[in-house]
DNA sequence: TTCCTTATTGCAACTTTTTGCAATAGCATA
DNA sequence: TATGCTATTGCAAAAAGTTGCAATAAGGAA
């Protein structure tokens, strides 16, 4: 759970706490490695935290994403997913048999930067999911 | 409501029907000129047409998107708002004030074509959305 | 027009996510 | 180490979204 305690400076010295809850969320993110569903990542943390709730997950994880720890992604269907923020990456998914892919950020700063000069807007968050058919699905048209 | 008739032969076309609920939730979007929630439009599809459920809602929804006479777009928070489909074009939201501005896909269609031929999936469907802050809301930082 | 097939809807039960509020517990300060 | 402020949590209730299934109705064929 180290991994987890070394966020706490970062919380602080914004003036929020570190926490058990978060601590726990945190860790079930970092060593997962891939992103979860808040009910995957409610599921593991209950085993780690006996008592800890689902209202506190999704706001635990509103909160992080907010702060920059963990990052948010949409993969279709209106739901939302978490992983633990790394290097910055986009992903594709298939349509049709769910598979994903990541794309590197440096593919697309320069369209980052296309945009903010066309729109005045600055780009904060940086994940984006595109959709379409990975290579074994067009095969099988 | 001849504006929502006008896409029952496409649905006819491919073996589905055009049904009092599928009109007037084309009505809706038609008319609307914005992107809506589902709750939105099934608050306005009832004052149209007595007795519709919000289940109809939903399922419509999604059915129309997939039939290529809606868009769905994510505007954060990991729900999903419905738009008529018109031209391609994509979504730059403000983190802060939550304004909104339209992105044409011209802008996107090299990279488009940059991620299908890095990627070997073929992108299928288009819409984007990007997280910044506008110019007013840099502003006030 | 009437009949028939089956796409579509509504209902009811369920899962997922959000919200308000009182109780709890980090952690800065003394 | 003890104290106080207030960020954070858990609970309970509500809102949003989903699913299975039986009843209904669109629209092609007779």
């Amino acid at each position: 759970m180290t991994c987890a305690a070394d966020y706490a400076p970062q919380l602080r010295a914004r003036g929020y706490r570190m926490t058990p809850q978060r601590m726990t969320i945190l860790h079930v993110l970092h060593h997962s490695g891939k992103h979860l569903s808040p009910v995957d990542i409610y599921e593991q943390a209950r085993k780690e935290l006996h008592g800890i709730t689902e209202t506190t997950v999704y706001r635990t994880l509103e909160f992080l994403a907010e702060n920059g720890l963990v990052r948010s992604a949409h993969m279709g269907n209106g739901h939302l997913v978490y992983e633990i923020a790394r290097h910055e990456h986009h992903h594709i998914k298939c349509r049709n048999c769910g598979s994903e892919m990541e794309v590197d950020h440096a593919l697309l700063a320069k369209l980052y930067r296309q945009l903010e000069s066309a729109s005045g807007y600055r780009l904060t968050d940086s994940h984006v999911t595109f959709f379409g058919l990975c290579p074994d699905c067009q095969k099988g048209e």
